[in-house]
DNA sequence: CATTTATTCAAACGACTGTTTGAAACAGCC
DNA sequence: GGCTGTTTCAAACAGTCGTTTGAATAAATG
């Protein structure tokens, strides 16, 4: 119990530090007070800060992102030989990561994590994203070319690209939806964002394209 | 020439590195460095790195908001008494933001650096930019108001903020779109980028609110 | 038990941070 | 010319940064 103890309790805090002000802002010895373990065991538990980074990334990722995988698997079984249905593609990406946030009680401050990291420069953390979405993005894109077998590539990578971009804002910045319109993000479960998230993306996807 | 020489050689360099790199990753010193100026030149122009990069933004973002509201106010007249349609009150947000990129030639750094500056979680930052912005959002959501009459308040600020991120994401990480998919971003014109986030966008706007 | 391994700790490392200072260099004006 | 106000400059300020070190402690293994 007492060895894995810090090595968690680091992650728990710089997972809540990063999401709440941002991976250069955070230092390790803002960390390490918080979390009230030594300097040296940032180090010696995960090497660097940056690895740090990745490390709290990945806990949080992996799970979600094999539970897309499931997810998508799963509806292509339920399609069976007719055409895949966008909103269950859609609900595949969007569910595992809202979920998350509301199952385990870090506060949400997981997925403005993963949110934020999206949106950051970082060219070691962009490279590691890369790598761990892999799998994500060749399955959810092929996915995507199913449901909607019109749709030319370009067209359907802007649109992919607006989609990420509506979700990850969503994760990210939930508490400025409520401090410029006030309307509470959190009032009703993930359930109902997600469904606002698919409706919203699902007709951006489905758009007729103009000439 | 030469007293207004140092100022804009400041603020064109502090706006391609936050651009690049984020606030927090450029240091001062990196930034007289690159535009050849003294250290202390930053502070007697601007007082602080937190005012340089007030400066930064807004030098940009007040013009471009002054033209949001100008075609807002356009759209308005040509309207009349007809009702205030969707697509032209999206281009009024869109247009200006992105032809600033592809008018002033700073290579589309200080797209990158609004887009980001949305995503930044800096609390002194966020206070100017609701300052910057208020008009912009009081104007613009009464314009959604009038040209989505069916929709209650909470779906349209839920819509409104997935706008948001589509907007902000293509804004800022419109390199990651080539790098994902093979797309080129900047392949056509802003035009062609504009009117595809308008489709995806209006759509989304319009989608039917499911029970 | 002793011994090896894993973990914690205080202290220091050199480098870098934003900011301040006070003296130079420059401008425009009488 | 001298003088005034503006702008530049090198140097230093007081901190903080991520990282490393080597000894002290805890746990595990024989």
């Amino acid at each position: 119990m007492a060895k894995t103890d810090t090595k968690t309790k680091i992650l728990d805090t710089a997972e809540r530090l990063f999401a709440q002000k941002g991976f250069d802002a955070v230092s390790l010895r803002n960390i390490i007070e918080a979390a009230k373990v030594n300097l040296a065991a940032v180090h010696y538990h995960f090497g660097s800060k940056q690895t740090l980074l990745h490390a709290v990334v990945s806990r949080r990722l992996r799970p979600v992102n094999e539970e897309r995988l499931a997810m998508l698997a799963e509806a292509r079984a339920k399609a069976g030989k007719r055409k895949l249905k966008l909103e269950m593609v859609l609900e595949s990406l969007f569910v595992p990561v809202f979920r998350a946030q509301a199952s385990h009680k870090s506060g949400g401050s997981f997925t403005r994590l993963i949110g934020r990291v999206v949106f950051d420069r970082n060219t070691e953390l962009q490279k590691f994203m890369v790598s761990e979405l892999a799998q994500v993005i060749i399955q959810f894109s092929r996915a995507f070319d199913e449901a909607l077998p019109g749709l030319n590539k370009t067209e359907m990578d802007w649109r992919s690209h607006f989609m990420a971009g509506a979700m990850a804002h969503t994760l990210c910045n939930a508490d400025l939806l409520a401090s410029f319109t006030g309307t509470d993000a959190g009032a009703d479960g993930y359930e109902t964002t997600v469904q606002r998230l698919v409706d919203f993306t699902a007709a951006g996807f489905r758009a007729k394209v103009s000439t």
